[in-house]
DNA sequence: TCCTTGTTTATAATTATTCTAAAGAAGATT
DNA sequence: AATCTTCTTTAGAATAATTATAAACAAGGA
């Protein structure tokens, strides 16, 4: 069980005051047994189900992408008219049902170890993803 | 040298009748020495500058709809507010250079082979893609 | 040539995302 | 607690990518 101050902590950490609006967005992300993926629409319409109180469009997008560049969300290459997020931030991979447009965690001791063997000269790897398509 | 009756067919077999401007766009596309990665704009663009006459913006749209469907181009998972595309349908990876927004192409060969241990009842794995992010 | 069907085009509509500016809340200082 | 400054929320506007529309036009077959 998370507590309300861990999430003070975490609002703290990405220079966001803690306010009403940004704490019931962390009870949503933050505050369950199974990592999740999700659209800002989603997390939006999730805030207004679970905590019975609406919060602004604008609100949601700018938590959400604090907390991506503090490293507490993970945003996940695909191609989807909306972006994706994880509260799964630990390195992994995804499967990405294409038929039914759901994604599915792959861990990473799921996937063999990757070998990059080409270089490219100044530039160093910051992160490797797989994307595993999957059909019926 | 790729000739106008390769374009021709290709179209057909997309099930698009040849016309003008959809060769244009095929002459952009499949008539250079290497493969490349683009946008629908940069397309646009290009089929312009290179062969001087203009098409319209939903003609160009369609018409990478109907080669992509069809497989002729690939369309390359990336987080952007663009969706991008590549000539290469064979199977390889990318590097992405967060900094400079550019693909770079990485050979199949490039990456060692990805043995994924994990598999979901009644789904079979369509393709497997890895994206590696560089930084400076 | 005529006829049917598919295509192009400009423009409107839609959708995801970002911006804006005014009203309100948080935190520090006294 | 009162006050002050700075940050936040919000609705709505602005922007940008993509898709839909419908009228003028072209392709291909009879």
């Amino acid at each position: 069980m998370t507590s309300k101050q861990e999430f003070i902590e975490k609002l703290r950490n990405s220079s966001l005051r803690p306010t009403k609006q940004r704490i019931n967005i962390c009870e949503v992300l933050f505050n369950r047994d199974k990592t999740f993926h999700f659209t800002i629409n989603d997390l939006f319409n999730l805030v207004k189900d679970e905590t019975g109180e609406k919060v602004s469009l604008a609100t949601v997008y700018n938590t959400v992408h604090a907390f991506h560049k503090k490293g507490y969300l993970k945003e996940i290459p695909i191609n989807s008219n909306q972006t994706y997020f994880d509260t799964n931030v630990t390195d992994h991979h995804h499967f990405f049902d294409v038929k039914e447009e759901k994604l599915i965690d792959l861990k990473n001791e799921d996937v063999g170890p990757i070998e990059i063997q080409k270089s490219i000269p100044g530039k160093k790897i910051k992160s490797v993803e797989v994307l595993v398509k999957l059909e019926d």
